[in-house]
DNA sequence: TATGAACCTTCCTGTTACTGGAAGGTCAAG
DNA sequence: CTTGACCTTCCAGTAACAGGAAGGTTCATA
């Protein structure tokens, strides 16, 4: 398929597609006419991307977990290293998201209209 | 406090802090010497913004949520419609942490070496 | 067959959100 | 009174894109 088609199915801009060739995430084949010729692979792998960018990782973060995704000898010391590291920036991800949730619902029901310096929520925005 | 301490206690580098105060996201006060002067409220801020950054939310939103917690008025009707904006995010944020956790569980724990094509966790990498 | 819309290509510039470093002022300890 | 660890501003560089120009491809329609 073209980059409009990936970019459809991934939902990353195809700016963003031709970026990661540039920078080696991606290597999408070519059409006879010079067009880039994505496969149900590639997408999977750009899905993957953009879920794991808009979570907070960065690109590098992305290239590490990509080749834990991708690499033949899984059973390796350092593969599992990098993915019980990751499952605990995850964990970490998690907890604060819930109590940002949590902090924003308070904001939303309970402190309708207070004044800030009696509001006990201030206090939780920044504990953890 | 100075910005070394508030950046030890927000966990945000102090030129990223500075960087902050250039864009307007917090104002601290300034001692005689012409350093600037943090309060503790300026450290909920930076740890807030800490976290909101690190989840994948951008410095506009960022913004937008600080508004939110500053704001003297938080039963108009944007200000809710905002934060409910941000919860349904939150939520799939959640979501998507989950399934990424579950995912790379997977990796580690079921599937120890196998070739790729055999093995059911590539699908659902793309899912959801 | 041609022409126009909707694709695609590369290349170059601009933006966001920092990061590093130079040049220099401040402060507490020895 | 100097040394080292702070702090200041300013300017340049990086990461991860986004916008747009200039031009080739494809396909439906006139």
């Amino acid at each position: 398929m073209n980059i409009g088609e990936a970019s459809g199915r991934s939902g990353l801009p195809a700016k963003t597609i031709r970026y990661y060739e540039d920078i080696g995430l991606i290597r999408p084949d070519r059409s006879d006419n010079g067009y880039r010729d994505y496969g149900a692979d590639d997408v999977h792998k750009l899905r993957f991307l953009h879920r794991s960018r808009s979570l907070g990782f960065s690109v590098e973060e992305c290239r590490q977990l990509l080749a834990l995704y991708e690499d033949k000898s899984r059973a390796s010391a350092d593969v599992k290293d990098i993915a019980a590291t990751k499952l605990t920036e995850i964990d970490r991800k998690i907890r604060e998201l819930t109590e940002l949730r949590r902090t924003l619902e308070h904001l939303v029901h309970a402190c309708h209209g207070n004044e800030r310096p009696d509001c006990p929520i201030l206090e939780e925005l920044s504990e953890g």
